[in-house]
RNA sequence: GCCGAGGUGGCGGAAUUGGCAGACGCGUAUGCCUUAGGAGCAUAUGCCCUUGUGGUGUGAGGGUUCGACUCCCUCCCUCGGCACCA
């Protein structure tokens, strides 16, 4: 007895399109629940069932809330701007707005496919000029603050998509995007100081609720630490060192610059030649090449000068190295081989002195320290040279500018007077153009455009010229979350109210390959709103849970180049969106990456169809009135934990259950209100079915009736082992419960003669008789 | 190397947080039904043996406990992230 889920979920859709089923009134007076699902780039290929399974599953959170009294937020929109529809518009001359358009058309078909239950109303673009115009308007604000500046430095530039990277979007030294090995660029940029922003980041990780992989990468790459700053001597000049490990200073047997270090100029040195080419080489050396030589470094000695030790007046070697960064701490260091790995290897190439100065966290070696702790050492040492504490971050500022067409304009004038200027007349349009290809020196293709490009200073009204990048993808979605409370709101990005009452986030899913951007950079703007008034929450997003992976049948991530996508549209259309729905979540727990398997597929669409034809009675017999609570109340336990495959194991039982008892109308429809979060279409019908008039959305979750069971099995253990069970009253008492065991035949084989040491008794479960050893 | 997650049948995974290991699903086997089955239904299904009131079993080894997949120690392996950040 098959069900005709084609006709059923076209037919609910229907009608919860019809009916404003999933609006969300902002205003109402119940406890609010925001749930958020990070927004798609809407690709041509549409989406395959992995992006949906993170969808489905914040689909069964948001309704079930609904059904326990929550007002729930549950909106979705497109993270539109990016290379793909620029890409394509390079290729065939179709202007980006008209791609993105017909993509987002597809997907969201396919979301209302699926029944998932986003309020339309909100739905928001970040290509739409009434989007960008706060994303510009944010930028104007930390501009005026002092957190974007423009500077020329030399950048991670990609060759293939011929523009700058941020940091974050340089993997491996590659291109995030297309995996092109980056190279460096000196171009003008625009930059925002996230690292003003290096504590607080770190500070807020305590206060919420995330994966600590997640929390764990952002620290790592913030990358705190704390230490000394002091200077060397070399001749008549100073050199600044940077260290955490003060206490080793006796240990130090040489000093390292940096090749970018500026003190190689200011010195005289008798190898001038050698020098200046070992510089020349590791300027030249790609990302590529200096990750790949980290096992074998390389260096050269200043010959003829010597750095004086200020700890002991010692002088020791100086060397240059690119083992040593210029673009962090100092661009120097001062190095002890035989307390640093990188030291040691370096000292042990060049056949340099290595001195032990720290023995079991106490300290040898090193005079009137000797004795001390390391902990102790650092404080004492560091107070004796008068160092400054000082403590240094990984974390770089965020590279901000994009030499591509396809983004948010910045809204600034360039004027040779007045330096940059902000443009008060919002948004500022991304103008048409002819040409969409990168220029690839620095400036984008809006550069071609005279017109635009070409206008009078606010300021002084001198002659000035607008600023031709654009910004990166990841802006739109730095912010995005407040615009849905309140994206029609022409006045402000979004309504004070609204953002009191809706902020942070409750909950937010999505993949974990946005750690240290997306999430990163967005709470990043969050704490500056929140600083500058606009925001009333240190956090964007309480509650963080990431989706594992769908993988394909063959155990491979799903690629349209290796041809393994599983598209949603061809599931639903042999199996339905609720088999579709059921099986996403049935697979195993939502943060785990796992195969897709079609044969899964076939059995959560067997037991859709028993489901469907289980026979409804008057009156269900008591067992399974009884049943239906306790299942009920499990199910509950398991959504509150997002645990999504376990409910629907317990629903598989209850099938079994019921064809042995007899269900009533009473209990299926509780068990379908239950169902409902997880197959809405099939719920909905079968809900009419067993005559109701109003939608099964507009009804509550179950009360339950948990009763004490009147009986309970017991297992009866001897040392431990299991050596029989029994179902007893619930009302016998423990010592009539241990007389009564000690009598049975089995439980006597295994005592025998022996004299009982002890009995466990663990109350309604077990019993364990602990013998005496022999 | 460092950080994080994990290791349970042929496979995906359960286990009320220290109390019946393997729920549920897939697969497989046997039977029923069928003109037919890549449909449906029923039963069985960790491994071993001498088939029992048996032994053994959650990556390996040790420990705590009446009792350990669960807690502690040592080690191995897999996946993800970072990687010369002093």
């Amino acid at each position: 007895m098959k069900y005709d889920f084609n006709k059923i979920e076209k037919k609910w859709q229907d009608y919860w399109e019809n009916n404003n089923c999933y609006k969300t009134d902002t205003n109402l007076d119940k406890p609010k629940l925001y749930v958020l699902d990070m927004f798609p780039y809407p690709s041509g290929e549409g989406i395959h069932v992995g992006h949906l399974k993170g969808y489905v599953a914040t689909d069964i959170y948001s309704r079930y809330k609904r059904l326990k009294g929550f007002n729930v937020l549950h909106p979705m929109g497109w993270d539109a701007f990016g290379l793909p529809a620029e890409n394509y518009a390079i290729k065939h001359g179709i202007h980006p707005k008209i791609t993105t358009k017909k993509n987002i058309d597809n997907i969201k078909r396919q979301m209302m496919d699926a029944g998932l239950s986003y309020d339309w109303d909100r739905e928001i673009n970040t290509t739409d000029k009434d989007y960008y115009k706060w994303t510009q308007w944010i930028f104007v604000k930390l501009f005026e603050n002092g957190l974007a500046y423009k500077k020329m430095l030399p950048i991670n530039w990609c060759p293939s998509c011929k523009t700058g990277l941020a940091n974050e979007e340089v993997v491996d030294g590659k291109c995030e995007r297309c995996g092109t090995l980056t190279t460096k660029k000196d171009i003008d940029q625009w930059v925002l100081k996230i690292t003003d922003y290096a504590e607080q980041l770190l500070d807020g990780l305590d206060d919420i609720d995330w994966p600590d992989k997640i929390k764990e990468m952002q620290k790592n790459w913030i990358g705190k630490s704390e230490g000394f700053e002091f200077d060397f001597k070399i001749e008549d000049k100073l050199v600044s060192v940077f260290t955490t490990r003060i206490d080793t200073l006796f240990g130090c047997t040489y000093l390292v610059l940096s090749p970018e270090h500026p003190l190689v100029d200011e010195i005289n040195f008798e190898n001038k030649d050698e020098v200046s080419g070992y510089i020349e080489k590791a300027k030249n050396k790609s990302e590529r090449e200096r990750i790949a030589e980290v096992k074998d470094k390389t260096g050269v000695e200043l010959k003829g000068i010597k750095a004086i030790n200020p700890i002991n007046g010692k002088e020791v070697p100086v060397f240059i190295a690119d083992y040593v960064l210029s673009n962090y701490g100092t661009g120097a260091i001062m190095a002890v081989p035989a307390h640093d790995e990188r030291d040691y290897d370096f000292a042990k190439k060049y056949n340099l002195e290595i001195t032990e100065v720290v023995k079991d966290d106490i300290l040898i070696n090193s005079s009137q320290f000797n004795g001390l702790t390391s902990e102790k050492a650092k404080e004492e040492i560091g107070k004796h040279l008068g160092a400054t504490k000082k403590i240094n971050y990984k974390l770089r500022d965020w590279l901000f500018s994009r030499q591509r067409y396809w983004g948010e304009p910045i809204p600034i004038i360039n004027c040779s007077k007045c330096g940059p200027v902000v443009e008060t007349n919002l948004p500022l349009e991304l103008p048409e153009v002819e040409k969409y290809e990168p220029t690839g020196t620095g400036d984008s293709p809006l550069a071609g455009i005279e017109s635009w490009v070409n206008v009078t200073c606010p300021k002084c009204g001198g002659n000035a010229k607008r600023e031709t990048n654009t910004m990166p993808q990841w802006a739109g979605s730095c912010w995005y979350y407040f615009r849905y409370l309140d994206n029609k709101n022409d006045d402000s990005f979004v309504g004070k109210e609204l953002e009191e009452k809706w902020l942070p986030v409750d909950l937010y899913v999505g993949g974990a390959e946005h750690a240290v951007l997306h999430l990163l950079y967005a709470r990043f703007w969050h704490k500056f709103l929140f600083n500058i008034g606009y925001a009333s929450t240190k956090e964007p997003f309480y509650k963080l849970r990431n989706i594992g992976l769908v993988l394909a049948y063959d155990g491979q991530k799903m690629s349209k180049s290796k041809g393994n996508v599983v598209s949603p549209d061809e599931v639903i259309k042999n199996y339905g969106a609720d088999t579709l729905r059921i099986y996403e979540m049935f697979m195993g727990p939502f943060e785990q990456a796992i195969q897709w398997n079609e044969q899964g597929l076939k059995g959560v669409n067997r037991f859709l169809n028993k489901l469907w034809g289980i026979e409804v009675k008057e009156e269900s017999s008591p067992e399974v009135v009884i049943y239906v609570d306790k299942m009920i109340n499990r199910i509950e336990n398991e959504l509150e934990k997002m645990k999504f495959n376990t409910p629907i194991a317990f629903l598989m039982e209850f099938i079994d259950f019921v064809s042995r008892h007899d269900l009533g109308k009473k209990e299926m429809e509780k068990i379908l209100i239950v169902f409902s979060v997880f197959a809405p279409h099939f719920s909905e019908e079968l809900w009419e079915r067993l005559g109701n008039k109003e939608s099964i959305l507009k009804q509550q979750w179950p009360n339950v009736n948990l009763v004490e069971d009147e009986e309970f099995s017991l297992m009866i253990q001897v040392n431990g082992k299991l050596r029989d069970k029994d179902v007893f009253n619930s009302n016998i008492s423990k010592e009539e419960l241990i007389e009564e065991v000690k009598k049975r035949e089995k439980i006597k084989k295994w005592i025998d003669d022996k004299e009982i040491e002890d009995i466990v008794y663990v109350p309604k479960r077990l019993i364990n008789i602990v013998l005496c050893a022999e």
